[in-house]
DNA sequence: GCTATTCTCGTACAACGTACTGGAAATAGC
DNA sequence: GCTATTTCCAGTACGTTGTACGAGAATAGC
């Protein structure tokens, strides 16, 4: 893992010429893979087999070059992960414009990027380190300024809307998942012996020390209904958060 | 990197092992240095140094002993990293018991949280690849609890308030970190030169594709002093994403 | 053909996490 | 103090990672 960079954030690339399509040059040597070939082969192995074993052998590998012809096209793995993080956003379906129910069009947007997070289970862990913005995020972010012009908010808590509205379906979208693997887990060993994680919480509560915790973990849902559908959940939730980060100052 | 797990989730450590006390043996060589020893530094190395420079070489170094010692008192480097997480928990200062309002009270915890991830710039990006909770965070995740108990939640719903709450507050930080670290590079070089993003926004936004974002980036703060002030904004969102969180379905 | 330009990739290296192992060190019982 | 026992310490070594380098291969324009 040579040079990653020393100190808190690594320079990393310029968003400038990351971005710009640098024109195909001409002359010389056709090349023969492209950008968004290689993006999508490292979201495919991501996707199937975690963010970890996204290495650059790996990805060369799985195109069928050699490890260092990525580098021709990706200045480095950092660089990567920016692009397969933009190109997952490529998925959102955005409407043209909005529709006048900003509410609506927020959920929309939010439940979007749920089913992203949903598909590539690595992305929520990776948002975190992204430095810069693609061109597919912007016109999320774009989407999403135009869908809160008309709510009462400055310029700035718009944007930031934006981040902590992700955020916030980050979160959710991290916890479902850990939910059902667990729940899975135990189901596998036929509802009798609970996972490692569980067991230890119940240990932990065992002794008597997180009276509340013990209290959450054995009582059962209060409306078992309302909580199978995960995403009745979502929504219900997503609803609350939306109220909040538009409420008036 | 050797022996990262190679599917989604590694398998860690079991954590019943990880945080149950290991009673210390009352024979033989007492051991020269402690978990909590080892976990204060590499939190210290991580604070001024990044995460990325948290090697088990480095971390080894800075207690002077050889790199192998380590592994004596931590089973792996993933392990390391979920300690410093629950070590850094430690600091939140948490009432004996809730106050009776409790918005006020969850007020506190979230502002606890953020104090602790802006003095720990490395927390937020840490936190997703959490696999259990240690003693110090069980703590926390039992006080809020506490204070939810009065709210109509049921226990699932607790338990989600508290993961959606640690959600915004890393979410907001990042934001809050990254804002800064902009404005201090525009500052370095005398408010001429923007940071490549800032730079790589503004000629995005100058091909015209993206009007809200380049109205929103030109826009002034309609109400700069409550832009100035950190803490108020944050405040203000909190209490707008405490009245979303906890608000009747 | 020639040449300039570009992509390709084998080799190499530093740094990483960590398995192994022999020896050093400290205590417990005498 | 001596010895046996238990434990910790750390050098060496291996496999894997990201990537610098440079020689070769393939193309476009002349």
């Amino acid at each position: 893992m040579a040079r990653t960079g020393s100190s808190g954030r690594s320079a990393g690339v310029d968003p400038e010429v990351l971005w710009s399509q640098a024109e195909r040059p001409r002359r010389g040597r056709p090349p023969a893979h492209s950008r968004a070939e290689i993006t999508a082969e490292a979201v495919a192995l991501a996707d199937t087999e975690g963010l970890a074993a996204v290495t650059m052998r790996a990805v060369a590998a799985r195109i069928g070059a050699g490890t260092m012809s990525l580098y021709s096209y990706v200045p480095n793995k950092e660089t990567l992960l920016e692009l397969m993080i933009d190109q997952v956003s490529g998925d959102h379906r955005l409407p043209p414009e909005p529709s006048g129910d900003w509410r609506a069009d927020l959920r929309g947007i939010a439940r979007e990027q749920r089913a992203i997070m949903r598909r590539h289970p690595w992305l929520p862990a990776a948002l975190p380190a992204r430095q810069t913005f693609g061109p597919n995020t912007l016109a999320v972010v774009e989407y999403t300024l135009a869908v809160l012009a008309p709510v009462g908010l400055d310029a700035p808590a718009r944007l930031e809307t934006f981040s902590l509205l992700t955020g916030f379906v980050a979160s959710h979208v991290t916890y479902e998942l850990a939910q059902e693997q667990a729940t899975e887990a135990a189901g596998r060993t036929s509802g009798e012996l609970l996972d490692a994680q569980t067991r230890h919480l119940r240990a932990a509560t065992a002794t008597g020390g997180y009276p509340h915790l013990a209290q959450a973990l054995a009582a059962p849902a209060a409306d078992p209904a309302s909580h199978t559908d995960p995403e009745a959940v979502f929504d219900r939730l997503l609803g609350r958060m939306i109220n909040g980060l538009t409420a008036a100052p």
